[in-house]
DNA sequence: AACGGAATGTTAACCGTTGTAGAAATGGCG
DNA sequence: CGCCATTTCTACAACGGTTAACATTCCGTT
């Protein structure tokens, strides 16, 4: 049915190799042949057999991205930007997602997909560094995100300890001092990175660590955000700051102080990670830590495709840049385009007085690089802990 | 380097084809032949080569899905569902993101990743119907979407216009007199599906329609919503109600309604459309269309896989179910929990007074299905128009 | 006329797996 | 013990494209 290579040959009245090497951009043939075996091509509707390409060559062009979720605004981008890079490189990304499954996870180290892809970029949740470390497979393999710090792999990540420290402080900074903070607190008996930085920065503010502040979550959705803030909006002394550890649970969170009446940030200032396009948008904006997911994605792609060809330099240690994007949750609302108290209660057609269109879209609404740890941290870990 | 099927035969004393057949589970094989060959696996770590499977079996097992964007919450649900979807029936779904490029899109019509993928789920974004049925390819293909409505190729979508109608309907119900709808006009002549349920709900509303009530935008997605609510606010006569064509530029357009102090829903009420995670945790929630996609996802498969399967069957065109989920920005914020007027104007701690915890969760807040359009088309569409 | 390079052809092997066809071993039964 | 029917296993040829190793022809130079 499908046109064969030999067909299109046998159309053009040249050899196999001859059509060959035309699809192959080999540069000896004469201009009328490589039109004729094209012409042929295009009226054979051929198309190459990559399944016969790939076998050939022991390379297939694909990468598998495995990433505990697609529906989660982070994991979405970050795919986007991830499949930008692999193009231009000119593989083919091949999604996986886990739903944060262990035996799922467990798949993607063990040689998922055999043979049809050439690496894996992974960005593990439900298994635990050690495991990950017994991993014993020789396919190319790059570890993305805080969660499990196992040796002797790439991996690349923000320095989740400094952001985290910067976001805390920025909370200092505007004047909290009951600061609590909403994600994992232990994984496997380690604390995370995230909770870290926070207890550096309150200890480094003269603040106490309070653990009845730090609330633990299982999934990082906007709905653990809501729970989380719920319970800590009920506490006999409420906090008037929240760090939650990602951002769709400072929106679970903002929209749980806005079902309670909690003005925010005048009752309670927020602060998220990840600076997905929704806290852009959030009423009101919400300041964040804002990873270079781009940068992320190009450090990802250049490693991997270093390791497929063959690199076998010592495991990577990479951190990539982030910036901290102070927003309305910690700011306020500017003055002038604050909301009228009292307002018509309900109402048909009237409109209300306004004011002219604010100047600058909302993307750019108080946008304040703090502190950028652009620094690329190149640690040789070899088979001994570092 | 990597052990082949000719490895495992020979150290497990057999040949190639009986350790193919252990690996396929042939019934006819002796237990300990079985026990030895399956060791020898386990020990080579014998992994097949899907390559030269598919190049055996010309079928690849991989489906392509390609979209116009991934970090669209829309678009990340909708592959989430159907890549849940393919690996049920043994699928490995390959992601393509055409950034609404046309040329993108015109390498997924023209036999894209030849031979590697067995069939293509496609939402089309920049190509017209007319492009689109010029296809010469005979890659089973299923489109998805409202967006082109190309006769006689495989279509799944929800009916926009009854959907647009119901949500514009909703608005009518809740007494607005001015509707304003933002989204695409017209595709190459053609009105869109949703402008067209908008017109006929105006119609049966005896509503006057006002064409400078009708912006047009270029990207659906977030700032766009924005652009248009600014425009729609500068107007002489501003409307009552917004029917934005999706969430995401629901979610622009009531940013922008409170950056400007206008009340979302008492000087204006809002629509969207898709049901997009963030319309429940917005600040005021958004009522939305919300699509049954899980029934799409289904039903792309399905069909899909009928295809694949050899049916030649006529082209079908399938309507899947749709709810309407009013929420606050038309119904508006229950009275018990909206918030207080003045209130301190910025504050360090003293926790304002607050009540109890509200019962539901925010997913459940008036929640409200009003009508459902299950049925589905089976219409016959060969080479003639229908 | 001899030579060199470009352009193409021929043949065969190979990538790893599976289908076909059939051989060899096994077992049941008269 | 012989015969037939299974069961168990094997040899070989594909699948479609690439590549190696030459062989050949054509053309233009010297």
């Amino acid at each position: 049915m499908a046109a064969r290579l030999r067909d299109v040959a046998e159309r053009a009245g040249v050899s196999v190799k001859t059509a060959s090497n035309v699809l192959n951009n080999y540069p000896h043939i004469k201009p009328s042949t490589r039109a004729r075996v094209e012409k042929a091509m295009a009226e054979l509707k051929y198309r190459p057999n990559l399944s016969a390409r790939s076998l050939k060559h022991g390379r297939a062009g694909f990468l598998a991205l495995a990433v505990p979720a697609m529906d989660s605004p982070y994991f979405a981008e970050l795919a986007a930007r991830i499949t930008e890079e692999a193009s231009a490189l000119g593989f083919i990304v091949l999604l996986d997602v886990t739903r944060g499954d262990a035996d799922a996870e467990r798949v993607v180290l063990e040689g998922m997909r055999s043979h049809v892809i050439d690496g894996v970029i992974f960005s593990p949740l439900a298994l635990s560094a050690e495991e990950i470390s017994r991993r014993d497979d020789d396919l190319p393999m790059v570890l993305l995100g805080e969660r499990p710090v196992p040796t002797g792999f790439d991996h690349i990540a923000v320095d989740s300890v400094a952001a985290s420290r910067a976001a805390t402080e920025h909370l200092v900074a505007v004047g909290r001092r009951r600061i609590a903070a909403v994600g994992r607190e232990a994984v496997r008996g380690t604390a995370s990175e995230r909770l870290r930085g926070y207890r550096q920065a309150l200890r480094a503010a003269g603040l106490p660590y309070d653990p009845t502040l730090v609330i633990d979550v299982p999934h990082y959705d906007r709905a653990d955000g809501h729970a989380a803030m719920l319970r800590l909006l009920e506490l006999p002394e409420p906090p008037d700051a929240v760090f939650c550890f990602n951002d769709l649970m400072a929106i679970g969170a903002l929209r749980a102080c806005v079902e309670s009446g909690v003005k925010v940030p005048e009752d309670v200032a927020l602060v998220g990670f990840d600076d997905i396009a929704e806290t852009r948008f959030a009423n009101p904006t919400i300041t964040t830590i804002s990873p270079d997911l781009t940068g992320l994605a190009r450090e990802a792609l250049d490693l991997l495709s270093r390791r497929i060809s063959g690199d076998e330099s010592p495991a990577r240690e990479v951190r990539v840049a982030w910036t901290l994007e102070a927003r309305e949750t910690t700011l306020g609302v500017p003055r002038r385009r604050r909301r009228r108290a009292g307002g018509q209660d309900r109402a048909g057609s009237p409109p209300p007085e306004r004011r002219k269109r604010p100047l600058q879209p909302p993307d750019s609404v108080s946008a304040t690089s703090r502190r950028n740890s652009a620094r690329r941290v190149k640690r040789s870990t070899g088979s001994a802990e570092s």
